[in-house]
DNA sequence: CTATTAGTTAGTTAATTTTATTAACTAAAA
DNA sequence: TTTTAGTTAATAAAATTAACTAACTAATAG
């Protein structure tokens, strides 16, 4: 007769627990993780044992006892190795995928043009990754899963992106497309909820258990941690910062609400806005450098700051107008949640050194002084790095996963 | 949390969820709950027996059978007077504190003036509570403990009191204070966050996992509910939503952020702040039926509200200036947070019938059609009620009580 | 300086307790 | 007779305690 045990879930949770004890703390003994956990040393060793057997974790080596004498303790070290998971970022131009260990190294990353595979992205996505396993020799047993960040509002309990302007994308069933040809579990989210989980895990949100991200692009997004989880929001919609209202008075002159998907902060500080105020401003100015540039074709935010950090005084005064409302965005959202860092990201923040100052200087006498404003540390490769934590948090533990030894 | 299966914790556990789901979908049967939590047919059994033993549930009559037939289910209700808890609510004017079962329903409710007792105001408190009980015949035993609401900053794991302007408390011990005199555990928290958890256990939040709950009064505050948990922020001051800035430029000629815990939104939108405008301009205008009251005393928000429901129109300029800010205030507050409901308390909130149209009509087409605005429900007895609440969620089952049967 | 011994810590083994399960029952209805 | 509610008895599994072995330090006697 088959029988189930008292409590399926409890030994697999404390198994859980010591695995994560064992990846946070290594190396580590037996004896450690008992008094950490407050376990018994025989519960402790039996879950060890399995967790060695199945390759999660490895014994090597011995440490020193202690001054006053003892056994040495067996060294046990997290085996990052065990597997491997993947992370996707989309993006509006370009597609990068990333394969990576359990710690977050990246084994093989590559990236390719949206517009010109957009009709058949989820076939394009599994021709690259089955490409990029065999080229890294990972069998795809060893793959725990994706993790996918997409820039639009996910509904992320079914997988279905509703919406995706620059992907043109409008309710596509991205989980149920993607089941068609990856037999791993898929998660997919938000492209800024990616971001912010990447920071938590490896850039500068690391063990912070309230943290605010705020992406400024050609919009301005946020992402919200807290309680340690990922806040989405009662329908999504979450961390719409760039829907905060800095000046009613300037909004109701110069802003139509009727814009959907469109926000007043970002009509004043989001990227785009910028760069078509810098390129009108500089199109009344013959003698501007940039004068034919500007008449050719827009200019973008990343030039507005560029420009205003070598002192052009036309760009200075839109960048600080804009950083201006930023400020008192930040202010505003930084008081109601008071988290216990802000991360700033987007591609304006390739001038965080002109920005950050001044950004600070605004919103420091408004803000608890415990609160930090910080710049992304991820680069490059925030948004894969965020899509596997993605992953690894929805997946909950890789001890899900089917053993494979 | 740690479960550890054949320990003491794991069947409390298991416990607790039996009796949750009695006290939720009672009447209930044995049957019923073994098939709603998964449980074989004996664990409920053995569970429910320990419940009854122990004077939490009680067994009465039996149900009707299917139409196919089958022995009648016997019902189980949840006994909602096995045990009592005392919930306070500290005003700057007066202290209300009540007993109350553990449905939320009031035994026994006083008040007494908060200035005159503010130095003995524990031994004032642990007087009054005891004659309470006496009166209502509530052993000392079948009180489980005490939820208390605090107008300030409260430091919760320490029970300390970091700041309580109308209590002139700064730093003060509340909670080791409390154990002179009570023997019950106790908790304390800010008077907003005791609101809204007020709010989702017996008002208008019933059942919503993400709340916010503003509430207008001298000041403007809030409380958050995230994931159905109380968040608090970093340092405890998150859902100051008196500090929003909803017009940077006004905000620079007007404003002196220097002030401390005294926000712009609350400077233009607050009770105190209100009363204060609508005072300075009645006294330029002689003619005006308040004109002898506003030389003589400071009138109040609640007068303003009032008198601009009555179509003064001096009032109603300055109140709708307000609410107008009061409205970009939960714009802003909702984007971030995209909360399930909105809700609306203070003082100024008698004149509800007033101000919900009018907010309503400025904030539906920045929010998400789903959100819902609506007023406080609990009334007068929103705070003891609250703290009550508070008690019993910090206090996390009525099971950890000692048995008392 | 070496050998012995006492004390300490790491980890294992064996017996036991607790919990929840399955299978098989009784009770009571259509 | 069939169906559902609830109980009883036997059993499996998880984690415990108690007692062990293993391996070390440090003190001390010779």
């Amino acid at each position: 007769m088959i029988r189930k045990s008292p409590n399926e879930q409890s030994k697999l949770f404390n198994k859980k627990l010591v695995l994560q004890c064992i990846r946070t703390y290594q190396p580590i003994s037996r004896a450690e993780i008992a008094g950490k956990l407050n376990f018994s040393k025989p519960t402790v060793s039996i879950l060890v044992d399995e967790l060695v057997q199945e390759n999660w974790i490895h014994e090597r080596g011995i440490g020193e006892s202690s001054s006053q004498g003892g056994r040495r303790p067996i060294q046990l070290y997290f085996n990052e190795k065990a597997a491997y998971v993947i992370g996707v970022d989309i993006g509006g131009t370009k597609v990068k995928v990333a394969i990576s260990d359990l710690s977050g190294n990246i084994i093989c990353l590559r990236a390719f043009n949206t517009k010109k595979h957009l009709e058949q992205l989820m076939k394009m996505l599994y021709g690259e990754i089955f490409d990029m396993m065999e080229q890294s020799q990972i069998a795809e047993e060893s793959v725990l899963g994706m993790g996918v960040g997409v820039p639009g509002i996910v509904e992320t309990e079914t997988g279905v992106v509703l919406e995706a302007p620059s992907l043109n994308w409008i309710r596509y069933p991205f989980l149920t497309e993607s089941e068609r040809y990856f037999s791993f579990p898929v998660y997919v989210d938000n492209d800024v909820n990616v971001a912010v989980l990447g920071e938590q895990w490896l850039g500068s949100a690391q063990k912070k258990d309230n943290v605010l991200f705020i992406a400024v692009g050609t919009g301005i997004g946020s992402g919200i941690i807290i309680h340690n989880q990922l806040y989405r929001g009662a329908s999504y919609a979450a961390g719409e910062i760039g829907y905060l209202v800095t000046d009613k008075n300037d909004m109701k002159k110069e802003f139509k609400p009727i814009f959907h998907r469109y926000g007043y902060l970002e009509s004043v500080a989001g990227g785009k806005a910028i760069g078509e105020k810098l390129t009108m401003a500089i199109r009344e100015e013959r003698n501007h450098p940039l004068y034919n540039d500007a008449i050719t074709s827009e200019l973008t935010g990343k030039q507005a700051f560029l420009l205003a950090s070598e002192g052009d005084k036309i760009a200075l005064q839109i960048v600080e107008n804009a950083l201006e409302h930023l400020a008192y965005g930040i202010i505003n959202a930084a008081s109601l949640l008071n988290p216990e860092v802000v991360i700033l990201d987007g591609g304006v923040m390739k001038s965080a050194d002109f920005i950050l100052p001044r950004l600070q200087k605004i919103v420091q006498p408004y803000l608890p002084s415990s609160v930090g404003i910080h710049q992304s540390e991820l680069g490059e490769n925030a948004g894969v790095l965020g899509a596997i934590s993605l992953f690894l948090r929805e997946y909950d533990s890789i001890l899900n996963a089917p053993n494979f030894c």
